[in-house]
RNA sequence: CGGGGCGUCGUAUACCGGCAGUACGCAUGGUUUGGGACCAUGUAGACUGGGUUCAAUUCCCAGCGCCCCGACCA
């Protein structure tokens, strides 16, 4: 991708913001504020969002099949489980009086998709050959939040992946959930949060009476505070701590949630499948979550020095930031030119910056979008390139093949 | 939802009851070219409504919006 038609524009004197991640994703041009807590994802900054969501597709693939439902759901549904009353549940309805009158009723914008997916399933899956099962999807979320902050930490309007597992027994469901719990591990591991998310033991909230599992990751811009017990290693959300333990203390914010629902929905929608008696029973199930928007502002939170984002291999927007300095002398525009094609051509994804600016200018730009490489090409380089790691502080001049096997490693 | 703050070019900010300024960006020209270049010339702005006043961007009220602290957080 070339900068010059790329569509982006850095802004390294932008408003300083109340977290990190809201600073310098508007600083680097990934993503643009409409209002409170709703942001669009610009073209650099949907690279990222969609790198993360194909990690957690792949992982998700392994358990689960995708789909997708609506965003907007009648209300109806919702009475049905009695969660009308959820005080962040968003509605929406005809803007004036004339589409009122077309069409009465009121909607509601999804937060989650229990009362969806529930009638979805009961509708073809009633006898006990077709469990266990699980359909999830990736898809925008709404919350009313009282306060939206912290840039992609806690928004209105949201990405999120959201997995439902279906199961003729507690037992089956337990046995699922913990292969949700490996494969949220490989996510999170993959996008460079393995070592810092613990498996925190939380109540199960309005979901159940029994518990739940939150996967935080400690980070100083977190809202919650998980305790790790110094004996046994075990995170418990600070709401659930049990009293007179020690613990490590961290504040952490929450990526993911599984919560065994066993019978609460299929109980409000009466979803019963027929067992091998003839007779109908309950269907258990499992609800398990992973913001995707909101891990892109985590990642942020995590990997960033006073120049900008650092963002891992895994989800960065390019792996490698091509300055082509001395944009007025043809030789060197013409040698940048083939090493562009050059990467391109080994399947590495380049960002191209091939502006007529200073060259601080460009390696500034390269440091706050966070890319993984800089390889510089000059009068100074002759044959060779520039290349060094958005880390390390010294560059190496190595020659052009070298260069394309590091990066590609 | 309680409390506080703020609404001025695209962005960040300043001043002022009497012609709204600076910097960045953007545009054009010239000089530059390894950590955010320089010069010149341009470009573009008072959230909305009401009130006070000869005169309001400025003061007052309301609405809307945004930010921050706290509460809340399936």
């Amino acid at each position: 991708m070339r900068y010059s038609s790329f569509f982006l524009h850095t802004n390294k004197d932008a408003k300083e913001f109340d977290s990190i991640n809201a600073t310098l994703l508007q600083k680097g041009g990934f993503i643009d504020q409409t209002m409170s807590g709703v942001y669009t994802m610009l073209p650099i900054g949907l690279r990222v969002l969609n790198k993360i969501e194909a990690i957690v597709r792949e992982e998700m693939d392994t358990i689960g099949t995708e789909m997708l439902m609506p965003a907007l759901s009648p209300r109806s549904l919702w009475e049905t489980t009695k969660r009308t009353e959820i005080d962040v549940l968003l509605e929406a309805r005809g803007a004036n009086d004339a589409s009122r009158k077309r069409n009465d009723a009121s909607y509601i914008l999804n937060c989650t998709h229990e009362e969806l997916v529930t009638p979805i399933a009961q509708k073809s899956k009633s006898s006990y050959k077709d469990f266990p099962f699980a359909v999830y999807q990736i898809q925008t979320k709404f919350r009313n939040e009282e306060r939206a902050k912290s840039g992609l930490m806690r928004g209105r309007e949201f990405r999120m992946k959201d997995l439902y597992s279906f199961h003729k027994d507690e037992d089956d469901l337990l046995t699922y959930y913990e292969q949700v719990k490996k494969a949220y591990t490989t996510i999170f591991e993959r996008v460079g949060l393995g070592e810092d998310t613990k498996i925190t033991l939380a109540s199960g909230g309005d979901f159940t009476t029994g518990f739940s599992h939150e996967f935080q990751t400690i980070c100083d811009a977190g809202e919650d505070i998980i305790c790790i017990d110094t004996e046994t290693g075990i995170a418990y959300n600070e709401e659930i701590a049990p009293e007179g333990k020690t613990y490590e203390k961290h504040k952490a914010s929450e990526v993911g949630n599984i919560f065994p629902l066993n019978i609460k929905f299929s109980n409000a929608f009466n979803y019963t499948y027929m067992d091998e008696n003839g007779k109908p029973q309950l269907v258990y199930m499992g609800s398990y979550g992973i913001g995707t928007t909101r891990l892109m502002g985590v990642i942020v939170e995590k990997f960033h020095d006073d120049k900008g984002i650092i963002w891992p291999k895994s989800i960065a927007p390019f792996t490698v930031y091509l300055a082509g300095l001395n944009r007025d002398d043809e030789d060197t525009v013409r040698k940048a030119d083939e090493i562009y094609t050059a990467l391109k051509t080994s399947g590495i994804e380049v960002l191209y910056d091939d502006r007529d600016i200073a060259p601080g200018a460009k390696f500034s730009d390269a440091d706050l979008l966070g890319i993984p490489y800089r390889v510089v090409v000059s009068k100074k380089t002759g044959d060779q390139v520039e290349v060094k790691s958005r880390t390390e502080a010294e560059t190496s001049l190595v020659d052009i093949a070298a260069c394309i096997e590091r990066l590609k490693g």
